[in-house]
DNA sequence: CAAATTAAATTGTGCTGACATTAAGACTTT
DNA sequence: AAAGTCTTAATGTCAGCACAATTTAATTTG
């Protein structure tokens, strides 16, 4: 077959090397090296050629079938699925979907208090009662358009925060400065009628239609780091996602 | 730390190793006997344990980790997660999701047809041009309340289907028994208001809010299965999910 | 006593090997 | 020629081993 997809593993680099051919195939699927419907050689040839053993080359593909770029029949063969498939939902802030986008977010920090938790914040964040965290309403901006109006809860033991550093930048990327790394999130996606407030801060009319977003971010030791309910202009956001059947 | 979770292995069973060492600790997360936060023995124990090969283990783990049930920190351990995270988003249904809560939804067929594809859903299922596809609309109620609008289009080579199979079960569980396993799907959610005909359908109120969901399944094979456009009552429905970092 | 070093515990990565299971095609038999 | 049977090829599962990287705790040292 020579199904030679040019990617060539680097054994002194720090990354595995799983994680190498992972991205090796990425690249060569989405660069359209590997075309949709293509089949792949099999495992052991595959591993055979890039000097892998074949444990390591299946951990890959496994990833690959995962995320739903492969497909895989016993007896059969390995296949890259269609294309026009995006990535699957990954746990991202909106801040970063816009730059990754080529964007440029501005952000209006609306109100910011360093305040005791109400009891709703206390079960949402897990927090012991009387704890403090940071509460403040931002107003997200592209192109000079209204695009979201975000009301957040933080814990404040992870990082100094101040409205001039949330106008600057993205909530998460603040996070992860303070040395979050992000898990999971559990969110929930509805729909509401803007009311009079959020017409005139988003510049729409009263009633028009908006997405809500609920979420509560946890992070790799299982603190709960945040929680937050935002609302996005109907007509300029919505979710899209990729789900992949386990 | 006799963290004996009292599950047992049945070699004699068709069923994988690791993916009863998956369902044993699943189980003992949701049933309690495993707390949130707690830490389980090391690999090589659990593994000697059961008696099993530490990689039989690991995998088993490692797909705990990647559904967010469990959280691992090399020279450290593994601990569960906190608690109120619920199962990640997967592919399902809305009648699935509804029949596994409990709930008892009635569907009604508001129109039927097998006709020709137009254009956008050619490109949507990617079928040669002239191909004939089902395109129906469907009422969902549950409680005799509406709860759903959906319009979908769906190839006609799986199974044959007509208002009745339609008004009796859900779309997916026709397909699945039409020998299809669903993949992936790509999906977007947003908002809108609802125009008089969606207000008179799901008995609301012309200008309320409504969640919009635009869906394509793709199956194992990589064949584009169904698309559709499904509008839910706001006050009824949200996508509720869990997000996972890889 | 405090800082630096060392040791131990635990997960992370990678290899070799073996056999089971499934699917498809080639072959044989009726 | 049709049906069933065998062979082959591919993925699926499982075992055992070795060593690396990281964190925490214990120990030593200044």
């Amino acid at each position: 077959m020579a199904n030679n997809l040019g990617l060539s593993i680097d054994r002194s680099s720090p990354v595995p090397l799983y994680h190498q051919v992972v991205q090796g195939i990425e690249a060569a699927i989405y660069s359209g090296v590997l075309e949709p419907g293509s089949r792949l050689d099999n495992e052991i040839d595959l591993a055979a050629q890039l000097n892998l053993s074949r444990p390591t080359m299946r951990k890959a593909m496994d990833e690959l079938v995962r995320s739903g770029l492969l497909v895989r029949k016993r007896g059969v063969g390995t296949q890259v699925v269609s294309s026009q498939v995006r990535r699957p939902l990954e746990l991202s802030s909106l801040y970063d979907d816009l730059t990754n986008n080529g964007k440029k977010p501005t952000t209006e920090v609306l109100s910011f208090s360093h305040v005791e938790a109400d009891d709703a914040t206390l079960t949402a964040l897990q927090l012991p009662a009387g704890s403090k965290v940071y509460h403040f309403t931002r107003l997200r901006k592209v192109g000079g358009k209204p695009l979201a109006l975000m009301e957040n809860w933080v814990r404040d033991d992870i990082a100094a925060m101040d409205e001039a550093m949330l106008a600057a930048e993205g909530l998460y990327s603040i996070l992860r400065r303070g040395g979050v790394n992000f898990r999971l999130a559990t969110q929930r996606i509805g729909a509401m009628t803007a009311n009079e407030y959020q017409a005139s801060k988003l510049d729409t009319a009263e009633g028009s239609a908006l997405v809500t977003m609920e979420r509560t971010a946890v992070d790799d030791t299982g603190r709960h780091i945040e929680t937050g309910h935002h609302v996005y202009r109907a007509d300029s956001y919505s979710f899209e996602m990729t789900l992949v059947q386990r």
